[in-house]
DNA sequence: CTAATATCAGGACAACTGATATAT
DNA sequence: CATATATCAGTTTTCCTGATATTA
């Protein structure tokens, strides 16, 4: 349903919820669908674009950071590990932990881009979404990320 | 990686694209984790929603609208008819058909708006987004739904 | 001893593919 | 006969829970 014009004005957040659901719902297949094979996951983009932004870390921490279990996040971080994406060595001040860095191969790769801007989502907001559109859904993201975040 | 300011102009559509896939991905895990026993889940919304919104329609169809095969539809549907939130009835000008609409008691449930109120996505968008930000959500949900409709 | 990290093993779920029956 | 709908059966993917070893 989207938004009627007769609607009760505090049931806003109700439609909005309604709608986005059914996007996030579509948008996932959507994303696994039109991935090529030996594209990245959604969650292992997450992790890397995380490791990036935010600097070496480990399993736990980014399970916590993503909302995931860390058992989990370790099956993640293995296939990463296993693309030669991610790669890990002992905290010398604490033996349990595992610092996880993003490889120079996955940080050259980021940087020239060149995945990134070639894959279907990229093309398809290039395509669909005039520049203004494209503004407007990038701050639209940070809202999301918001209620994302809890 | 959030857009960084000295970042060239074309790669605008990619940085959107990777917070996104990353965003989509962390809100589908919270739509499944909050969800109530007994909670529908997002697909099984997205087939009420285009039910009540588009009228009576196939599996078949459904499974168009919402880029799915027809064989995971079936399954969808089988469990909404299995809570009385859909119904079906052999189309009497094609055999192979049968057309799907939703129940009264469903359509009650969703005039009232009681369930989509109290739910954990709906409460978070009035407890966590300024009136003003809910109206950008909302279009650029829009937006979303027409990258996801490709 | 309790808490945190990591990993092994098995389970649940929502999608998938393939095959089949029936009707157009 | 070719096409479209629906359904049965089995598989894959991505998360989950539970249990265990190690270190702080």
């Amino acid at each position: 349903m989207n938004a009627k014009s007769d609607q009760p004005q505090h049931t806003i957040a109700a439609t909005i919820a309604q709608d986005l659901r059914g996007v996030v719902s579509k948008l996932k297949r959507r994303l696994r669908d039109q991935a090529d094979v030996g594209d990245l996951t959604t969650t292992q983009i997450s992790v890397l674009v995380r490791l990036e932004k935010d600097g070496p870390m480990t399993t736990s921490s980014l399970a916590r950071a993503e909302g995931m279990r860390p058992q989990s996040m370790g099956a993640v971080i293995a296939a990463l590990e296993g693309a030669d994406l991610v790669n890990g060595f002992a905290d010398p001040n604490d033996g349990r932990q595992t610092i996880l860095s993003i490889t120079d191969a996955c940080r050259k790769r980021i940087e020239e881009g060149r995945a990134a801007r070639q894959d279907w989502l990229s093309r398809t907001i290039e395509a669909r979404l005039s520049s203004e559109e494209q503004d407007r859904l990038l701050s639209a993201i940070k809202l999301l990320q918001r209620l994302a975040d809890d």
